[in-house]
DNA sequence: CCGCGCAAGATTGGATTCATTTCTTCGTCA
DNA sequence: TGACGAAGAAATGAATCCAATCTTGCGCGG
């Protein structure tokens, strides 16, 4: 399994040792093993890590406000279900953010940034190589970070991050290609331009990558899971 | 007081009734009544509020998430104090974001958004008028989030209501003109260009009036506030 | 007189306990 | 037989309690 590196992206997990739990279950919800819906009981997780509901409590309420777990009153929390319009939304905002900052770094980026890139592709493609498909979705998104990170954008990088986190989610809720993370050779190309520090080329093509993830995933509006069945059901 | 509308903006505050204090102290900050680097101790809190800490200690979490409070292990909780680089990297990150949402905005904003948007301004003109400056900020804030709103982008709207948090926190430690919120004009022809559908001059104007506001504000790289004291004092 | 060390107080971190709500199950009645 | 309802079980919401850490102030020694 692949540590989370969320703790030193965020900053927010400084206090208390709930941030492994929160690391853990971030993780495994990532990497698709659990699946969306979920229900995640306080008195469960408290046994798997052995600690008080406290701290479980604690580390779902900060996953909640990652919107990788969804609270309910007196009900407990689930692994979000992203509904179809927050998917295209997510990906609507990252071909709003990125593509800038893809340029950014382009105009920035020194040959030992381009190095940790190609690096980070080489883990990629053998996640996806080994079939270890969580692996490959979660280097993906830290991929696109480390672009965040050579522009030097640390807010940037908190927001393309938690970005990449719903994708990853979304993904595993309305995929249609199977092979919606395996387009390395975008990721390829997008190094590529960023080492030839050419902004137009790097904004460009992150655009097309992201258009494409998009493409992969199955954002019809066919009825809203989020409906009510009271509300479907009102005709009968 | 104004209130906080944030419970609807961001969703998470479902559960529980910390959402009081979470709404209650983040407008405190917001509007200037907490000063940053002020010490928030838990037990005092809870006094006011007539709640255990443990409600208290929710809300300080949500709001450490937000970046206005920033906890320090077996330390407590203190008003968030912005470096200058975050400064500017919010700034800078919103004038990646916002001009487009704005020309978004513009693209498909109807009358009937455009009158809620003008009577956001009357509300921030009166609240200048009167002096009312923690009041100015939140509602200028507020301005920017009408604006997400009717691009219907929900998602960009909560990215922009944080940044235009941490914005207010960053214009109480760094402002140099006392006007830094007054420039309501520049929310007019935003407005304007918005009511006639011309997704350029939104997106431009939105452009100046960013970079209006950082240019208000004091970011040059003097000896970042971040520096521990024992590397300033090195030298004696 | 100043600096160092130690102890008491205060504050946070986390677990435990109690209260409230919801879910489940079983029984009854139509 | 199926639906409604109540009682018990289980889970969450919140307060309280205990432990650990930090801060503060006093006393001692240099």
């Amino acid at each position: 399994m692949l540590k989370s590196n969320e703790d030193r992206a965020s900053g927010v997990v400084t206090s208390g040792r709930w941030g492994q739990i929160y690391d853990d279950l971030k993780s495994a919800i990532l990497a698709h093993n659990i699946a969306p819906g979920t229900k995640l009981p306080e008195d469960e997780l408290g046994e798997v890590y052995s600690v008080s509901r406290t701290l479980v409590r604690a580390a779902l309420q900060a996953l909640a406000h990652d919107r990788l777990v969804q609270l309910e009153p007196n009900r407990g929390a689930f692994v979000a279900k992203p509904t179809k319009r927050e998917a295209r939304e997510v990906f609507e905002a990252r071909a709003i953010i990125e593509p800038k900052v893809a340029a950014m770094a382009a105009a920035i980026a020194k040959p030992s940034d381009v190095k940790v890139l190609r690096r980070h592709l080489d883990e990629e493609h053998k996640a996806i190589h080994d079939g270890r498909q969580g692996d490959a979705v979660m280097l993906s998104a830290r991929f696109h970070e480390g672009i965040a990170e050579i522009a030097g954008q640390t807010i940037l990088t908190e927001i393309i991050t938690s970005l990449c986190s719903r994708s990853a989610l979304i993904i595993s809720l309305y995929s249609r290609r199977a092979d919606t993370f395996c387009e390395s050779h975008a990721h390829h190309a997008l190094v590529d331009a960023i080492a030839a520090n050419s902004e137009l080329d790097a904004s460009e093509l992150m655009t097309s990558h992201l258009v494409d993830l998009l493409s992969g995933i199955d954002v019809s509006e066919s009825a809203g899971p989020q409906r009510k069945l009271s509300e479907i059901l009102r005709g009968f």
